[in-house]
DNA sequence: TTCCGACAGTGGGGTCGCAAT
DNA sequence: ATTGCGACCCCACTATCGGAA
Protein backbone atom coordinates (compact mmCIF):
# COMPACT_ATOMS: atom_id res chain seq x y z
CA UNK A 1 0.00 0.00 0.00
CA UNK A 2 1.66 3.22 -1.03
CA UNK A 3 2.10 6.16 1.66
CA UNK A 4 -0.30 9.04 1.40
CA UNK A 5 0.35 11.79 3.22
CA UNK A 6 2.97 10.56 5.06
CA UNK A 7 6.46 13.07 5.82
CA UNK A 8 9.61 12.21 4.67
CA UNK A 9 11.75 11.47 7.88
CA UNK A 10 14.66 13.83 8.21
CA UNK A 11 17.62 12.31 7.00
CA UNK A 12 21.53 13.18 9.12
CA UNK A 13 24.06 14.75 6.87
CA UNK A 14 27.82 12.79 7.36
CA UNK A 15 30.53 14.80 8.77
CA UNK A 16 33.94 13.53 9.34
CA UNK A 17 34.96 16.54 11.21
CA UNK A 18 33.26 15.76 14.65
CA UNK A 19 32.54 19.24 16.89
CA UNK A 20 31.13 19.67 20.16
CA UNK A 21 29.09 22.67 20.95
CA UNK A 22 26.52 24.27 23.26
CA UNK A 23 22.56 24.04 21.77
CA UNK A 24 23.40 20.83 20.43
CA UNK A 25 22.40 17.57 21.42
CA UNK A 26 23.74 14.22 21.34
CA UNK A 27 22.70 10.66 21.10
CA UNK A 28 23.68 6.99 20.06
CA UNK A 29 24.23 6.32 16.40
CA UNK A 30 21.86 3.01 16.43
CA UNK A 31 22.95 0.60 13.87
CA UNK A 32 19.13 -0.46 12.52
CA UNK A 33 16.66 0.23 10.13
CA UNK A 34 14.75 3.57 10.20
CA UNK A 35 10.75 3.50 10.58
CA UNK A 36 8.22 5.71 10.97
CA UNK A 37 4.84 4.82 13.20
CA UNK A 38 1.60 6.08 12.46
CA UNK A 39 -0.77 5.54 14.72
CA UNK A 40 -4.69 6.42 13.80
CA UNK A 41 -8.00 5.05 15.23
CA UNK A 42 -6.69 1.90 17.07
CA UNK A 43 -4.18 -0.16 14.88
CA UNK A 44 -0.22 1.43 13.26
CA UNK A 45 1.24 1.29 10.20
CA UNK A 46 4.92 1.06 10.01
CA UNK A 47 7.00 2.51 7.11
CA UNK A 48 9.84 2.66 6.04
CA UNK A 49 12.45 5.35 4.81
CA UNK A 50 11.40 5.27 1.28
CA UNK A 51 7.46 5.00 2.21
CA UNK A 52 7.44 1.20 2.08
CA UNK A 53 4.73 -0.53 4.63
CA UNK A 54 6.86 -3.00 6.45
CA UNK A 55 3.78 -3.23 9.21
CA UNK A 56 4.35 -7.32 8.87
CA UNK A 57 7.77 -7.20 9.32
CA UNK A 58 7.81 -6.08 12.95
CA UNK A 59 4.14 -6.76 14.28
CA UNK A 60 4.77 -6.80 17.95
CA UNK A 61 6.84 -2.91 17.30
CA UNK A 62 3.15 -1.91 15.41
CA UNK A 63 1.30 -3.81 18.65
CA UNK A 64 3.21 -2.12 21.26
CA UNK A 65 2.52 1.54 19.72
CA UNK A 66 -1.43 0.63 19.53
CA UNK A 67 -1.43 -0.09 22.94
CA UNK A 68 1.10 2.30 24.62
CA UNK A 69 1.03 5.57 22.56
CA UNK A 70 -2.19 7.79 22.86
CA UNK A 71 -4.01 9.46 20.01
CA UNK A 72 -3.38 10.07 16.25
CA UNK A 73 0.69 10.23 16.24
CA UNK A 74 3.60 9.71 14.07
CA UNK A 75 6.54 8.58 15.87
CA UNK A 76 10.21 7.97 14.21
CA UNK A 77 12.59 5.76 15.66
CA UNK A 78 15.45 2.88 14.58
CA UNK A 79 13.94 -0.62 15.11
CA UNK A 80 17.45 -2.30 15.64
CA UNK A 81 18.22 -6.51 16.95
CA UNK A 82 21.51 -6.33 19.12
CA UNK A 83 24.67 -8.78 18.99
CA UNK A 84 25.58 -8.85 22.10
CA UNK A 85 25.74 -5.22 23.55
CA UNK A 86 25.86 -3.84 19.84
CA UNK A 87 22.89 -3.44 17.70
CA UNK A 88 23.47 -5.38 14.72
CA UNK A 89 22.00 -4.46 11.20
CA UNK A 90 23.13 -8.18 10.28
CA UNK A 91 20.84 -9.76 12.79
CA UNK A 92 17.73 -7.51 12.13
CA UNK A 93 18.24 -8.42 8.10
CA UNK A 94 16.28 -11.50 8.20
CA UNK A 95 13.89 -9.85 10.24
CA UNK A 96 13.15 -6.85 7.56
CA UNK A 97 12.48 -8.99 4.34
CA UNK A 98 10.45 -11.94 6.23
CA UNK A 99 6.71 -11.52 5.71
CA UNK A 100 3.69 -12.85 7.46
CA UNK A 101 4.09 -16.13 9.12
CA UNK A 102 7.99 -16.60 7.62
CA UNK A 103 8.55 -13.25 9.96
CA UNK A 104 6.88 -14.72 12.92
CA UNK A 105 8.89 -18.00 12.83
CA UNK A 106 12.54 -16.02 12.64
CA UNK A 107 11.89 -14.26 16.02
CA UNK A 108 14.90 -12.72 16.68
CA UNK A 109 13.94 -9.96 19.36
CA UNK A 110 13.86 -6.34 18.12
CA UNK A 111 13.44 -2.94 19.62
CA UNK A 112 12.09 0.63 18.31
CA UNK A 113 14.33 3.01 20.15
CA UNK A 114 11.96 6.41 19.46
CA UNK A 115 13.64 9.57 18.92
CA UNK A 116 11.50 12.26 17.66
CA UNK A 117 7.78 12.88 17.00
CA UNK A 118 6.35 14.57 13.97
CA UNK A 119 2.83 14.62 14.60
CA UNK A 120 1.10 14.90 17.84
CA UNK A 121 -2.48 14.63 19.06
CA UNK A 122 -3.63 14.78 15.26
CA UNK A 123 -1.42 18.02 14.42
CA UNK A 124 1.94 18.62 12.77
CA UNK A 125 4.13 19.29 15.47
CA UNK A 126 7.59 19.40 12.83
CA UNK A 127 8.10 23.20 13.30
CA UNK A 128 8.44 22.78 17.39
CA UNK A 129 11.67 23.06 18.43
CA UNK A 130 13.37 19.15 18.93
CA UNK A 131 13.51 19.87 22.76
CA UNK A 132 10.33 20.73 22.53
CA UNK A 133 8.92 17.60 20.46
CA UNK A 134 11.36 15.65 22.79
CA UNK A 135 9.38 16.41 25.43
CA UNK A 136 6.03 15.70 23.72
CA UNK A 137 7.80 12.25 22.59
CA UNK A 138 7.70 11.34 26.50
CA UNK A 139 4.04 12.29 27.10
CA UNK A 140 2.99 10.37 23.52
CA UNK A 141 3.84 7.54 24.78
CA UNK A 142 4.76 5.25 27.75
CA UNK A 143 8.14 3.16 26.86
CA UNK A 144 8.82 -0.57 27.94
CA UNK A 145 10.14 -3.11 25.53
CA UNK A 146 10.03 -3.26 23.16
CA UNK A 147 9.61 0.58 23.07
CA UNK A 148 12.60 2.53 24.42
CA UNK A 149 13.97 6.16 24.27
CA UNK A 150 16.75 6.74 22.72
CA UNK A 151 18.79 8.45 25.31
CA UNK A 152 20.67 11.84 24.78
CA UNK A 153 23.25 13.72 26.15
CA UNK A 154 23.70 17.38 26.29
CA UNK A 155 27.76 17.65 26.67
CA UNK A 156 29.62 15.59 24.60
CA UNK A 157 33.47 15.63 23.53
CA UNK A 158 36.26 14.17 21.06
CA UNK A 159 36.54 12.22 24.63
CA UNK A 160 32.97 10.43 24.85
CA UNK A 161 33.32 10.19 21.19
CA UNK A 162 36.40 7.73 21.41
CA UNK A 163 34.90 6.15 24.19
CA UNK A 164 31.75 5.55 22.34
CA UNK A 165 34.02 3.79 19.30
CA UNK A 166 36.15 2.13 21.79
CA UNK A 167 32.26 0.56 23.08
CA UNK A 168 31.65 -0.45 19.77
CA UNK A 169 29.09 1.77 18.99
CA UNK A 170 28.51 3.05 15.32
CA UNK A 171 28.84 6.47 16.34
CA UNK A 172 27.35 9.71 17.73
CA UNK A 173 24.31 11.80 15.92
CA UNK A 174 24.26 15.44 16.74
CA UNK A 175 21.00 17.46 16.40
CA UNK A 176 20.64 21.51 17.12
CA UNK A 177 18.48 21.31 20.01
CA UNK A 178 15.86 24.37 18.69
CA UNK A 179 16.06 23.00 15.39
CA UNK A 180 12.72 22.11 13.45
CA UNK A 181 11.95 18.39 12.11
CA UNK A 182 14.15 18.51 8.69
CA UNK A 183 12.55 18.19 5.61
CA UNK A 184 14.89 15.10 4.42
CA UNK A 185 18.20 15.35 4.57
CA UNK A 186 19.41 18.41 6.82
CA UNK A 187 22.44 19.59 8.25
CA UNK A 188 20.73 19.99 11.60
CA UNK A 189 21.07 16.81 12.19
CA UNK A 190 25.12 15.71 11.53
CA UNK A 191 26.32 11.54 11.99
CA UNK A 192 29.97 11.00 13.34
CA UNK A 193 30.81 7.41 12.61
CA UNK A 194 32.91 5.56 14.29
CA UNK A 195 35.54 4.14 11.65
CA UNK A 196 37.79 1.40 10.86
CA UNK A 197 40.50 2.18 8.23
CA UNK A 198 43.61 -0.11 7.07
CA UNK A 199 45.46 -0.60 3.65
CA UNK A 200 44.45 -3.12 1.08
CA UNK A 201 46.07 -5.41 -1.72
CA UNK A 202 44.50 -4.27 -5.05
CA UNK A 203 43.69 -7.50 -6.64
CA UNK A 204 41.82 -6.47 -10.06
CA UNK A 205 39.44 -4.24 -11.03
CA UNK A 206 35.63 -4.46 -12.73
CA UNK A 207 34.53 -2.40 -16.28
CA UNK A 208 32.51 0.57 -15.49
CA UNK A 209 28.98 1.31 -16.79
CA UNK A 210 26.99 4.05 -17.89
CA UNK A 211 28.62 7.24 -17.82
CA UNK A 212 31.30 6.21 -15.72
CA UNK A 213 34.99 5.68 -17.08
CA UNK A 214 38.19 4.28 -16.44
CA UNK A 215 36.82 1.40 -13.83
CA UNK A 216 33.94 0.89 -11.84
CA UNK A 217 35.26 -0.79 -8.60
CA UNK A 218 38.84 -2.04 -7.14
CA UNK A 219 38.94 -5.80 -6.05
CA UNK A 220 40.38 -6.05 -2.81
CA UNK A 221 42.73 -8.75 -0.67
CA UNK A 222 45.44 -9.08 1.82
CA UNK A 223 48.22 -11.65 2.82
CA UNK A 224 46.95 -14.51 5.07
CA UNK A 225 50.11 -13.62 7.41
CA UNK A 226 53.36 -11.15 6.96
CA UNK A 227 55.01 -12.34 3.29
CA UNK A 228 52.66 -15.55 2.59
CA UNK A 229 51.70 -16.01 -0.78
CA UNK A 230 48.07 -16.52 0.56
CA UNK A 231 45.71 -13.97 -0.99
CA UNK A 232 42.47 -13.32 0.88
CA UNK A 233 39.83 -11.76 -1.49
CA UNK A 234 38.32 -8.93 0.71
CA UNK A 235 35.76 -7.43 -1.10
CA UNK A 236 35.35 -4.43 -3.88
CA UNK A 237 35.43 -0.47 -3.30
CA UNK A 238 33.66 1.22 -5.61
CA UNK A 239 33.57 5.13 -4.19
CA UNK A 240 36.02 7.58 -3.37
CA UNK A 241 37.70 8.38 -6.78
CA UNK A 242 37.47 11.08 -8.84
CA UNK A 243 37.40 11.20 -12.58
CA UNK A 244 40.99 11.47 -12.79
CA UNK A 245 41.95 8.62 -10.69
CA UNK A 246 39.62 6.64 -12.11
CA UNK A 247 41.58 7.30 -15.59
CA UNK A 248 45.16 6.73 -13.70
CA UNK A 249 44.06 3.59 -11.96
CA UNK A 250 43.11 1.89 -14.72
CA UNK A 251 46.45 2.76 -16.85
CA UNK A 252 48.55 1.74 -13.96
CA UNK A 253 46.20 -1.76 -13.50
CA UNK A 254 46.27 -2.81 -17.29
CA UNK A 255 49.98 -2.69 -16.75
CA UNK A 256 49.94 -5.12 -14.03
CA UNK A 257 46.72 -7.62 -15.37
CA UNK A 258 47.35 -11.11 -14.93
CA UNK A 259 44.83 -13.83 -16.40
CA UNK A 260 43.77 -15.28 -13.55
CA UNK A 261 43.01 -13.99 -9.61
CA UNK A 262 45.63 -13.64 -7.41
CA UNK A 263 43.29 -14.71 -4.69
CA UNK A 264 43.84 -18.46 -3.07
CA UNK A 265 41.02 -17.90 -0.57
CA UNK A 266 37.80 -15.76 -0.15
CA UNK A 267 34.66 -16.31 -2.63
CA UNK A 268 35.04 -14.54 -5.98
CA UNK A 269 33.15 -12.37 -7.78
CA UNK A 270 31.53 -14.69 -10.49
CA UNK A 271 31.57 -12.03 -13.65
CA UNK A 272 33.41 -8.81 -15.46
CA UNK A 273 36.51 -9.09 -13.13
CA UNK A 274 39.75 -8.55 -14.36
CA UNK A 275 43.04 -9.69 -12.28
CA UNK A 276 46.20 -8.08 -11.53
CA UNK A 277 49.54 -9.02 -9.88
CA UNK A 278 49.21 -7.72 -6.29
CA UNK A 279 51.30 -4.86 -6.52
CA UNK A 280 49.69 -1.87 -5.79
CA UNK A 281 48.15 -0.66 -1.88
CA UNK A 282 45.56 0.84 -1.19
CA UNK A 283 44.39 2.74 1.64
CA UNK A 284 40.45 1.79 2.46
CA UNK A 285 38.10 3.72 4.99
CA UNK A 286 34.83 0.98 6.11
CA UNK A 287 32.50 0.46 8.94
CA UNK A 288 33.38 -3.17 9.78
CA UNK A 289 34.02 -6.32 8.57
CA UNK A 290 30.64 -8.63 7.35
CA UNK A 291 30.67 -11.47 8.60
CA UNK A 292 31.51 -13.10 5.11
CA UNK A 293 34.40 -11.09 5.25
CA UNK A 294 34.07 -8.44 3.19
CA UNK A 295 34.11 -4.95 3.78
CA UNK A 296 30.82 -2.59 4.92
CA UNK A 297 30.53 1.10 3.37
CA UNK A 298 33.75 0.87 1.79
CA UNK A 299 35.58 4.44 0.25
CA UNK A 300 38.44 4.51 -1.44
CA UNK A 301 41.13 6.90 -0.12
CA UNK A 302 44.71 6.79 -1.85
CA UNK A 303 47.33 4.80 -3.11
CA UNK A 304 50.24 3.74 -0.58
CA UNK A 305 53.42 3.75 -1.93
CA UNK A 306 54.98 3.77 1.31
CA UNK A 307 53.54 0.34 2.03
CA UNK A 308 55.25 -2.95 0.91
CA UNK A 309 52.87 -5.07 -0.34
CA UNK A 310 53.77 -8.39 1.05
CA UNK A 311 53.16 -6.56 4.85
CA UNK A 312 49.60 -5.94 3.86
CA UNK A 313 47.30 -8.24 6.28
CA UNK A 314 44.14 -7.93 7.51
CA UNK A 315 44.22 -6.08 10.83
CA UNK A 316 40.79 -5.90 12.37
C1' DT B 1 31.67 36.18 -7.75
C1' DT B 2 31.75 32.42 -4.81
C1' DC B 3 29.64 29.01 -2.13
C1' DC B 4 26.12 25.62 -0.76
C1' DG B 5 22.35 22.42 -1.10
C1' DA B 6 19.71 19.31 -3.84
C1' DC B 7 19.75 15.92 -7.28
C1' DA B 8 21.31 12.32 -10.44
C1' DG B 9 24.37 8.73 -11.21
C1' DT B 10 27.62 5.05 -10.02
C1' DG B 11 29.61 2.05 -6.74
C1' DG B 12 29.58 -1.44 -2.19
C1' DG B 13 27.50 -6.06 1.18
C1' DG B 14 23.71 -8.84 2.52
C1' DT B 15 19.03 -11.15 2.60
C1' DC B 16 14.87 -12.83 0.75
C1' DG B 17 11.67 -14.32 -2.81
C1' DC B 18 10.87 -15.92 -7.19
C1' DA B 19 11.78 -17.26 -11.94
C1' DA B 20 14.77 -19.73 -14.87
C1' DT B 21 17.75 -23.50 -15.47
C1' DA C 1 17.89 -28.71 -6.39
C1' DT C 2 20.59 -24.95 -7.82
C1' DT C 3 21.47 -20.50 -9.72
C1' DG C 4 20.65 -15.90 -11.08
C1' DC C 5 18.39 -11.65 -10.56
C1' DG C 6 15.65 -7.82 -8.74
C1' DA C 7 14.02 -5.43 -4.77
C1' DC C 8 14.77 -4.00 -0.55
C1' DC C 9 17.57 -2.58 3.59
C1' DC C 10 22.07 -0.37 5.04
C1' DC C 11 25.19 2.96 2.80
C1' DA C 12 29.67 5.57 0.23
C1' DC C 13 31.05 9.15 -3.08
C1' DT C 14 31.59 12.62 -7.36
C1' DA C 15 29.81 15.80 -10.67
C1' DT C 16 26.61 19.26 -11.91
C1' DC C 17 23.54 23.01 -11.69
C1' DG C 18 20.86 26.75 -9.94
C1' DG C 19 20.01 29.85 -6.36
C1' DA C 20 21.58 31.97 -2.11
C1' DA C 21 24.99 34.74 0.05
Amino acid sequence: MPARDLPAPALATLCHEPFFADGWLYERKLDGMRVLAERRGTSTTLWSRSGRDVTESFPEVAEAITTRAVGEVLLDGEVVAFDGPHTSFARLQPRIHARGAAARARRTPVFYYLFDVLRADGADVRDEPLTARQRLLRATVRTGDPLRLTPHRVHADATYLGEVCARGWEGLVAKRADAPYGRGRTTDWLKFKCEAGQELLVVGWTDPEGSRRGLGALLLGYHETAGSDEVVYAGKVGTGFSERVLRDLRARLEGLARSSSPCTRGRLPTAGAHWVRPELVAQLAFTEWTSGGQLRHPRFLGLRTDKDPAEVVREG
